[in-house]
DNA sequence: AATGAATGAGGATTCATTCAT
DNA sequence: GATGAATGAATCCTCATTCAT
């Protein structure tokens, strides 16, 4: 009965350890020897369980992004009317939970990762689009035709706070950052409501 | 029959390999042979030249930081009023110099590099404070008091393109991540005319 | 309601399956992990029977020695004269059960590890001195006291066609290796005869 | 005019050490630290010189079989009337310098390698071709048809006699070597005269 | 000025082996 | 009896860096 399945606990252990390693090196080059100690095990121990450090990395990866998704979705569906779905959107992007240092720290080493390993590549691109799709569906009712680019401006503008946020010795701010994304987005629909009305 | 010193070119070729280097692989880590023989010449000659790698590093990040300088600060010396200024800065920030493959590809690279080099971090701190300022005085007699936030909106924005062109595989719009930038920065004045008026 | 015991039956697995990992890799390189999988269970398993790699190894060497003893010997039981018994000891070298692909691809590592583990050169001297002396009894009656050089040659040449059938491609074939010895044989009796009639 | 170029002379010493290190310890499995160190150098080195340890192997393969090659050819050319040429082939065969404690133990393992690397492979293929077509061009006159028959039968011996050899634990002994081949030739000879004759 | 030669340090990865269950 | 869990030890290979020439 017991004989419990220790594997998933072991791999989500070196998940959160590789997250932590890399943000607090700043830098991919962690060794997997660090990562593994990080979680309580030995390197050999690591390598039996992902195959590879640039598996481990990987997973770690994809495991950011499916908190995130998962995190706008539940947001998403409380949310009522374009305006709600647009603030979901910008809170879940910068909680408590996805805007950590760890996880932003981690997050502008995904970009690097994305240069050199497709599969990591393909993820980001993954998560580039459904942002995107995300907020047109919002903006439209708001914006109309220009819902595409406003999307884009804002995808690019929240990479851009990440960017920023990875860069400052202080925790993050979510709140600011919330503000700083907010007002692009006020003021897109406010020029776009003083053109039009 | 002076003997032309050839340190400032080597060195000069030595940079502009590390660069192309970078971007090319989109990692910082690329070896130091790499790198020379891009440039032509020995390993031991760069490390006779910068004497480490991450001396050469930073050399290349000054170089790419410096020439973006010079370029804003030449458009700016031309430009008249506010809105001219405005869009100086975003048309150095996106020229065919600044905006190139290579250095777009290195810039991420960079920001990396500044987690864990402190003279790397330095570097940035200042770019970020210059960029900041030039829009700042820009903005301010255009929106007043906003000034402050509205740069700090298009600082990261300028960031987020830069990261996310990073990413594409085609060559760097210049023309569109301008368009991007400016939108935002319509936008924002648009919105305060708004307000104000 | 007996408890069939398994261990022998197990052990024979890995015997069987450490000669056909050995051929196909065509290494002593080959992991326990692998052996143990073809033999269908876990290496700790196979640990538990052999106490170690080189005990497994040592067991797969004994095997094939044996059954390669087992089989000469009953050949020479069925054969009658000197020229019967030469013949029984080839037929039974190349028989369809020793030299198969798996068989011969192991004994060129057997004499790998003979250079190694001192218990495996005990192995591969017992089987050389057992064949010498089945082929020295054989040929007494038909050389005299050349006897014994003839039968080192033709030891030797058996281990030579053996070698050299491991590396070709094809599977062995059992029908030229017997005519090629034989013919040393036969010219061994010739020559004699011609000497001496 | 000094600069001397050691690249040759670190490359042999590091092929001599191969054959030496892998004869002593009777395996391929010989770390490449062993093998630099007996070189007198590090491991690094030879990496830098031979790229993997596999062609450092292949290297020292090669280097054997050349040898070997010359001294045969070398011989051959001195040699008048097929005896003659049969018995220089004989005599390089397990000369001083190829039938060493060194290159027999070596030798076997090669044998392994080629079961692996195809270049190996390739390698002895090159070397069974040569020694058998030399030995066919001798036997013609003496055999006729039968050459290729006998040359088959004699290339084993030979390697059968190596493989022997590789187990004995005094020197080998070339003397006795050739006797043992050479009976068979001559047996091989006396039995075709007294067909024919 | 320039480079070939050389190495120490380090890192990913593999594997035989042990042990608790 | 059987195995998943775990690791220490080892190995190949890479690379920044140094130095003699």
């Amino acid at each position: 009965m017991r004989r419990t399945n220790v594997e998933p606990i072991r791999k989500a252990a070196l998940v959160n350890a590789a997250i932590s390693e890399i943000a607090d090196a700043g830098t991919l080059e962690v060794t997997v020897g660090q990562i593994a100690r990080r979680a309580g095990m030995s390197p050999a121990l690591a390598h039996h369980y992902f195959g590879s450090k640039e598996a481990l990395f990987l997973a770690a990866m994809r495991h950011v992004l499916t908190v995130y998704g998962a995190e706008v979705r539940g947001a998403l569906a409380l949310a009522e009317g374009p305006r709600a779905r647009l603030d979901a959107i910008l809170r879940a992007s910068f909680s408590a939970t996805n805007f950590r240092r760890d996880v932003v720290g981690a997050w502008l080493n995904f970009y690097v990762l994305a240069q050199t390993v497709p599969e990591a590549r393909r993820l980001l691109a993954v998560y580039q689009r459904r942002l995107r799709s995300n907020l047109v569906a919002a903006l439209r009712p708001l914006v109309g035709a220009e819902a595409g680019h406003v999307a884009d401006r804002i995808g690019a503008m929240i990479d851009g706070v990440y960017l920023r946020e990875a860069l400052g010795q202080r925790a993050p701010d979510g709140q600011t950052a919330v503000a700083q994304v907010g007002a692009v987005i006020a003021d897109a629909l406010a020029a776009s409501g003083c053109r039009q009305g």
